[in-house]
RNA sequence: GGGCGCUUAGCUCAGUUGGUUAGAGCGCAGCCUUCACACGGCUGAGGUCACAGGUUCGAGUCCUGUAGCGCCCA
């Protein structure tokens, strides 16, 4: 077993087994869209799970004789590479910062961060993420993913940045992707906008305040309840559902802020909920997104106060913006929090309003949902800035559409998409306040007061990609124009990774020359379902506003790997498990056999013991097929040899495991595919193979010999093969023991190949088993050898039973050393057995 | 709150359109060093198919409801 991978990974390298033949007609390819796995220095056990089960797809197309086109690539751009840059160098990056040519990077990450220049930066990001591709390429190879590795690309190459920039610059002149200043998820840490797909609600503990606010016109107050008492200086109304008994006759009155004495109206929105708090709520801007639905639905004002870093910003409540009642005091208040967090502001916050006497009862300790970005570790606030948006929400009904006309495996999966489309409550913000990412194409001319004109972007030609417009310079202008009255700006954002690895099929397909026509759609698209809101969702809407088309036809997708106490893994549980030592010891086609036992869909828990069986299976390949082939030197043999209705019931058999074999793969179920397969191949090996091996190997040249020998020799070769894409390894160097070719390019076996069949399938071989463990039960059972002689071997059986036992008895008599074997007719099945005495 | 999935032997899981006594592997027990395989093989014990109704000649399978677990969405 060991070693076998390092041979057959360097012969199927040397003989470029998996190169995609890029003459193919799209009718002869077969196409996978794999997702570029986050290069992140993490190699997942996840990953191996999901990757198995696709390439065991791949190889059964390949067999079926498709030109299968399976490329490899890497996300590599973006935030997680950022922040493993920053981690593993210490460093971080500094817009403002010039070039440093000569920067070398630190030995060890020191202490405290170095800042440098975003030049520097995206230099380290290349570096480490290089090294990060050579350790996951490793892996793959090892695990015997046959994806063509001269397909290999990566979402930060010039290549995908050229096809990631035409695919904006195509939706732009569409009008499909548009930009706006308005409130959008801010993550404080990474300072950028995150988008609704990276949202993640987290239970956190809050505290309800009931604040009294007094009422305009000096009759009473009314009391609200928040969690945010923080805000109460970007307050614009209070708001109460419109069949709220408690607030119809407040409905348009006015209400005076506490500390900062602002007049704000009391309105009416469905969305307040007369069950949560006092049924009535103060709409800040911006506290959460029902913040923002109101302040667009009710046209309030703006008074935004938390900057990108979470800090309060300055503000003067003598403006128009803050208009106070009483200017000095309120600024007052406001000098204790500007400049201070959200959690300094509370405190002050919610220490001058009990001292004013405007903080009423106790506080109430909750837990409630909190926004976080999935990969942030403080909550979200809402930030107005400029960003870019695709039109998501009005391509709402399509999308759904898209998804049910996509094939999903399993089926149910399609309703995480159904309920996500469903969901959207933004566009898709696809700009990101990032470094290392795919840069827009764009300028924006800057008129002579210094203004940045946004709504008249400078657009490059297709043929200049990629670019860079900090530093490539739009035409007609020159680079001493920069950033100068009547010069120009470029856009300083970069992309949300997902609006590049949303183009997945377009990159690996090389979107632009022959090659995209010969595998756009993709046949398959392969992934975990926690990316279907993510990857998928994207992929999809990126393949209907751009191709009119889904990207891909049928989507695999597959569970996650759980730990041995079906937990979900964690980096912060500390139960990750890595790959690597486990293929070490288990070996490829091991751990393949357990991602292949996970059928689609199913989180599967990683079981060492299911590993174990997958290599004990795969020894018991190579035993059984050195046993066939070991006296089986006869080339001439072919299924017309095949005379003795035991052997020609095997056949036919093994017809029906190879039409269940192929409508499952074709149907995704790779893991029927092996538990059937695997089933057959131990009776094989038990029962067949025991009862033949004398009349195959003995003495002469008889036709039961001849017929035995052809059944031994087509059986071994389709097993051989079915085994063949999902134990690669084992099935590659079992069948290299007869054949000059791979088997990985043989042809997938078909029920034409065992020649004609006999009817009834199971009708000998069944019986003739059940006889053959009769007598090793017996054996058993009297504690002696399974060589032991039997001296008589009597049967009672109905007609088909005893039928099937006469045709086969030299076979049952030779394998059970039988003396002297009779069969009776009967009603009633029994075996009496009478072993010699020794 | 809406939705999806799961619940079958001690454990991990199969059970295709409803059809005889419900299957596999692991684990457990016993046996066999057999001339392909001790990195093995054989044999065995072990289940009121989560629960309650219903449809049917017949339900692990279909329908309704309940509970527990997990997940998705809001």
């Amino acid at each position: 077993m060991d070693g076998l991978e390092e041979t057959w990974l360097a012969r199927w390298e040397s003989e470029s087994t998996y190169r995609f033949d890029r003459e193919a007609t799209r009718e002869s390819v077969y196409s996978i869209d794999t997702p570029p796995p986050t290069v992140s220095g993490e190699l997942h056990i996840g990953h191996v799970f999901s990757y198995t089960q696709g390439d065991v797809v791949a190889r059964f197309w390949r067999m079926r004789g498709k030109d299968v086109f399976y490329p490899m690539g890497w996300d590599d751009n973006g935030l997680p590479t950022e922040r493993r840059v920053e981690n593993f160098y210490g460093v971080r990056c500094d817009p403002a910062l010039p070039y440093d040519a000569h920067f070398a990077t630190p030995e060890k990450a020191p202490e405290k961060r170095i800042s440098i220049s975003r030049r520097n930066f995206v230099e380290l990001c290349h570096l480490l993420t290089a090294v990060d591709e050579e350790e996951f390429k490793k892996l793959w190879r090892y695990l015997g993913i046959s994806v063509d590795w001269t397909l290999e690309y990566t979402t930060i190459s010039p290549e995908a940045q050229a096809i990631s920039q035409r695919g904006f610059l195509e939706m732009l002149a569409r009008h499909e992707v548009y930009s706006s200043v308005a409130p959008t998820l801010w993550d404080i840490d990474f300072r950028t906008a995150v988008s609704q797909a990276e949202l993640e609600d987290r239970e956190r503990p809050g505290t309800y305040h009931r604040v009294a606010f007094q009422r305009a016109d000096g009759h009473g107050t009314v009391e609200i309840e928040t969690t945010r008492p923080e805000m109460l200086a970007s307050c614009v109304a209070l708001v109460a559902h419109p069949d709220d008994e408690r607030y119809q006759e407040l409905f348009g009155s006015l209400v005076v802020t506490p500390l900062f004495k602002v007049e704000v109206p009391i309105l009416a929105h469905e969305l307040a909920d007369p069950e949560k708090g006092s049924g009535i709520a103060m709409i800040c801007t911006f506290g959460d997104t029902t913040d923002v639905t109101w302040w667009r639905e009710l046209s309030l004002p703006t008074r935004a106060l938390i900057g990108r870093d979470g800090r309060f910003l300055p503000a003067d409540f003598n403006s128009e913006t803050f208009p106070s009642r009483d200017p000095h005091a309120a600024n007052a208040v406001y000098a204790e929090i500007a400049g201070r967090t959200v959690n300094q502001a509370r405190a002050t916050i919610v220490d001058t309003l009990r001292a004013s006497g405007d903080l009423v009862g106790e506080l109430r300790e909750i837990t409630h949902p909190v926004k976080f970005y999935e990969r942030g570790e403080r909550p979200l606030e809402i930030v107005t800035s400029r960003q870019w948006f695709v039109r998501t929400l009005e391509n709402r009904e399509a999308l759904l559409r898209r998804g049910e006309e996509l094939h999903w495996y399993p089926d149910f999966m399609k309703h995480r998409y159904r309920s996500w489309v469903e969901g959207l409550n933004v566009d898709w913000n696809i700009s990101r306040q990032r470094f290392f990412g795919v840069p827009f194409p764009a300028w924006y001319p800057i008129d002579e007061q210094g203004a940045i004109d946004f709504d008249s972007p400078i657009l490059p030609a297709l043929d200049r990609l990629p670019l860079d417009p900090s530093s490539d310079v739009p035409p007609g202008y020159e680079e001493a124009q920069r950033n100068r009255p009547l010069g120009f700006a470029g856009d300083p954002d970069v992309m949300d990774t997902w609006a590049t690895s949303s183009l997945s099929p377009e990159i690996a397909g090389h979107w632009g020359t022959s090659l995209f026509e010969h595998v756009y759609p993709m046949d398959l698209r392969l992934q975990a379902h926690e990316i279907i809101r993510t990857w998928l969702f994207s992929t999809v809407v990126r393949g209907h506003l751009q191709h009119a088309s889904l990207p891909f036809k049928n989507a695999l997708i597959s569970g996650w790997v759980l730990d041995p106490n079906r937990k979900k893994m964690s980096k912060s549980v500390g139960n990750v498990v890595t790959p690597l030592p486990l293929l070490e010891q288990h070996g490829a086609d091991a751990l393949r056999y357990w991602a292949a036992s996970g059928r689609p869909g199913a989180d599967t828990a990683i079981d060492e013991a299911q590993m174990k069986i997958g290599r004990r299976l795969s020894i018991k390949i190579l035993n059984a097929s050195k046993f066939v082939l070991g006296r089986l030197d006869e080339t001439t043999l072919s299924a017309d040899d095949v005379t003795a209705p035991l052997d020609r019931d095997l056949l036919a058999l093994l017809a029906d495991l190879v039409r269940d074999a192929t409508t499952s793969f074709e149907n995704y179920d790779y893991a029927r595919v092996l538990e059937r397969t695997e089933s057959f191949f131990w009776s094989f090996c038990d029962n067949y193979l025991e009862l033949v091996k004398i009349r195959a190997y003995g003495e002469g040249e008889s036709a039961e010999t001849r017929s035995a020998r052809a059944t031994l020799k087509i059986a071994l070769s389709v097993l051989q093969r079915l085994f063949a894409p999902i134990l690669p390894f084992v099935s590659e160097e079992v069948w290299h023991w007869w054949h000059d070719d791979s088997v990985h390019l043989a042809s997938w076996p078909s029920v034409e190949e065992l020649g004609t069949l006999a009817a009834d399938p199971g009708s000998i071989y069944w019986p003739v088993c059940d006889a053959l463990e009769a007598l090793r039960r017996e054996k058993s059972t009297a504690k002696v050898s399974q060589r032991a002689g039997v001296s008589s071997f009597l049967v009672h059986a109905p007609e088909e039973f005893a039928a099937a036992l006469r045709v086969s008895a030299n076979d049952l008599v030779a394998a059970g050393n039988v003396q002297e074997m009779i069969v009776n007719d009967a009603n009633e099945l029994s075996f009496t057995i009478t072993l010699e005495s020794s």
